[in-house]
DNA sequence: TTATCACATGTCAATATTTACATGTTTATT
DNA sequence: AATAAACATGTAAATATTGACATGTGATAA
């Protein structure tokens, strides 16, 4: 095996809310869940109709326009009962994330190597850009605290995808900021680097 | 295709700092590179063989003890050339990581479900855990300037990965105690959610 | 009206990744 | 001396994931 089908429960999860269709799935994917979920829709049709012929959802057809058909999934008792177990599980072991930025910083050689501010430069860019974009849908989406009510979870997601952003960047910045000053002085970088605390 | 093929790239820079065997990039994966990259020696072993015969690498044999063969690799020409055109070319796309707690947070229906509370008590367990066993490696390894000068890249990795674990707690802990007290006074844990500010 | 983009659902091939299977050696502990 | 743990290198099977191929509808803007 390759691991655990966390898909299938995800999806159990969302349609537990709410009757979706694939194209639904694939929309919150790429959308709101996109930070801490992310699934093609080539692996989403496939997943629904194993579901479906397992038992745990059901699906039914309705009509858009006058041809187009579209299939809205929800759970029976068995998909209901299957997601309460899943949702009692002991969460499986963190992933190890994959970082290319940090590795690549970490694969430079010549600690003068003008790589590094480089690396440092695109990295904080992109995540610059994700921060500013994440921030403005909060202010459209979540100003009011009323709004954060309605939606708790995706506010929730949303709060803490920011928060990773933004600290992302702090570190970024002041890992630039040192190397950058250090590179003036003459000195190697590990100099000033700051030791962490406890927690 | 699933996906460029980073870990041939990542072997690369490693093997141009040393020369090393198969064994040795497993125990790097599942260690110090661990919190930004990993894989396991089923995947590496078949990788040195390809990069091999691409010429990438040249491998030779040293004996350990009496029989045991240890392959050690080093980079080739052709291998410097490439590792030096990937670590020049622009950062692949983020990948988006995957977080069964925030999803299980998120699929909870009932505001009021104690799944919540057992949910932040579970993923702050773990991962003050981790930051421990971190900051005990950081502590024998980095507690001084000349020990970070003289592994830079390690200390750096180790740094952003205990950075990474204290923002996370400090997030968890503050949302763990949000919801409690709002549990106590019988209103939403959405009222007093914070607003992120513009970095 | 015509072109473009979003909606909608699927399949297929290639690659990536994991877990288990398989085998043997060396070193440290009891 | 025995045993366990770490060293060392592979292969095989199953699953996960991606990107491309494929087809057609509905809404909207030029």
């Amino acid at each position: 095996m390759a691991q655990k089908n966390i898909l299938k429960y995800i999806i159990l999860g969302l349609l537990n809310q709410k009757e979706l269709a694939g194209y639904d799935l694939k929309k919150l994917f790429a959308g709101e869940l996109n930070d801490f979920w992310s699934s093609n829709h080539s692996q989403i049709y496939p997943e629904l109709r194993r579901m479906e012929e397992e038992g745990l959802i059901a699906s039914r057809s309705r009509t858009v326009g006058t041809k187009l058909e579209k299939k809205y999934y929800r759970l029976t008792d068995a998909g209901k009962k299957a997601l309460a177990a899943w949702m009692h599980e002991p969460l499986s072991s963190l992933v190890p994330s994959r970082d290319e930025f940090t590795m690549k910083l970490y694969l430079v050689e010549d600690p003068d190597d003008p790589l590094i501010p480089k690396l440092f430069q695109e990295d904080i860019a992109r995540h610059q850009e994700k921060y500013d974009y994440l921030l403005t849908r909060w202010n459209v989406l979540f100003k009011t605290p009323e709004a954060r009510k309605a939606h708790f979870g995706h506010a929730l997601i949303l709060g803490r995808a920011l928060e990773r952003e933004k600290q992302r960047l702090t570190w970024l910045k002041e890992m630039q900021a040192e190397i950058a000053e250090n590179r003036e002085h003459g000195s190697s970088p590990a100099d000033r680097q700051s030791q962490p605390d406890a927690l």
